[in-house]
DNA sequence: CCGATTTGACCCAA
DNA sequence: TTGGGTCAAATCGG
């Protein structure tokens, strides 16, 4: 977080780049739509489409080259974020006469974004496990606060797994959800609470075909967003491995949410964890490009425009998004 | 009555 | 000292 690495600097060149290429990509479309004039268009949308690709590559080797010393706040990655909620963390805590964990232990963690289609739709949200909102917190310089939720089965399982929602200031419908820990309870072991960060989790594949199916039952909408109204009864095991471990085993940017709505929803994982990389942080990872010009709206919402093209070249893209591959 | 949410207070890392 | 993360009592709802 000091001096700006040579490898950072390409880095950020290289996504301005893509931006810019981005915005042309969107006038382009928008003329050839006025127009009708798919075919020049189209040559030139193609041209953009690969010229970005090649740039979004020499981002990701940056970030590949670069991870060693990427954990940018501390050797344990986000220093604020440090998670205290590890196995036993009753224990934890006040006065904490245990005093086993004076520091707090980090968790593997990643993050998705998740977007919704209207401010009072959570469902996309809901990862098809149980969680248990246990705090809420504003957040310095952020609008909305950010809840925090642990497993349902926490205490009688064990299960260490927490995450932290929270919208993002320049787009109500877009939430940021850090995981922090993976899943050990009952419901997980079904199929769901892989972390996200194993892409070789693959057995995600006949969830995301499924989705709509697991969903239809009472969702999950463990947010305060909602009216007073509390405790979602669906929120159960429904061991129905509809989870965010689905994002990563395709990838790192899966458009057209593969959870309820999949007309107007959109999740995607940010980052991997550091557990398979030891060191990577989320804010590190959250240079992989279209993550982070997703997050930051305003001008740079072009990006959210292309996401639609994204899949296009998925298998090979995405390849080189896999937390696994550089994380 | 039981379990989930809310919310103020506390703990701890930076 | 500050602010993020967590605890736990109070409250709510089925």
């Amino acid at each position: 977080m000091e001096g700006v690495p040579e490898d950072k600097c390409t880095l950020i060149a290289e996504l301005v780049r893509v931006l810019e290429m981005a915005r042309q990509l969107e006038t382009y479309m928008a003329v050839q739509q006025q127009q009708g004039d798919a075919a020049g268009g189209d040559q030139r949308c193609r041209a953009l489409v690969s010229t970005m690709r090649a740039c979004i590559d020499r981002a990701v080797s940056c970030c590949a080259e670069g991870r060693p010393d990427s954990p940018p706040s501390g050797g344990d990655g986000s220093p604020r974020s440090g998670v205290s909620d590890q196995a036993g963390g009753e224990f934890r805590g006040r006065g904490n006469a245990a005093g086993q964990c004076k520091k707090r232990k980090t968790l593997p963690k990643w993050s998705s974004q998740v977007r919704v289609s209207a401010v009072q739709d959570v469902s996309p949200l809901d990862d098809g496990l149980s969680w248990r909102k246990y705090g809420q917190k504003d957040i310095l310089g952020a609008k909305y606060p950010r809840s925090y939720f642990r497993c349902t089965h926490r205490h009688t399982q064990s299960c260490q797994a927490s995450k932290h929602v929270q919208r993002t200031d320049g787009d109500p419908l877009l939430f940021d959800v850090v995981y922090h820990g993976s899943h050990t309870c009952a419901q997980a072991q079904g199929a769901a609470a892989r972390p996200v960060n194993q892409p070789a989790q693959q057995q995600t594949d006949t969830e995301q075909t499924t989705s709509p199916g697991f969903q239809a039952g009472p969702a999950v909408l463990p947010f305060s967003l909602r009216p007073a109204s509390n405790k979602p009864p669906g929120a159960h095991d429904a061991g129905d491995g509809a989870t965010s471990s689905r994002f990563i085993a395709t990838g790192c940017t899966v458009t057209a949410s593969p959870f309820v709505s999949p007309a107007t929803s959109e999740c995607r994982i940010v980052s991997g964890g550091y557990a398979l990389g030891g060191g990577v942080t989320m804010a590190g990872v959250r240079n992989v490009p279209d993550v982070e010009l997703a997050a930051t709206t305003n001008s740079l919402m072009a990006m959210g425009q292309m996401d639609f093209m994204f899949p296009l070249d998925a298998a090979s893209f995405l390849e080189l998004e896999s937390p696994a591959s550089y994380c």
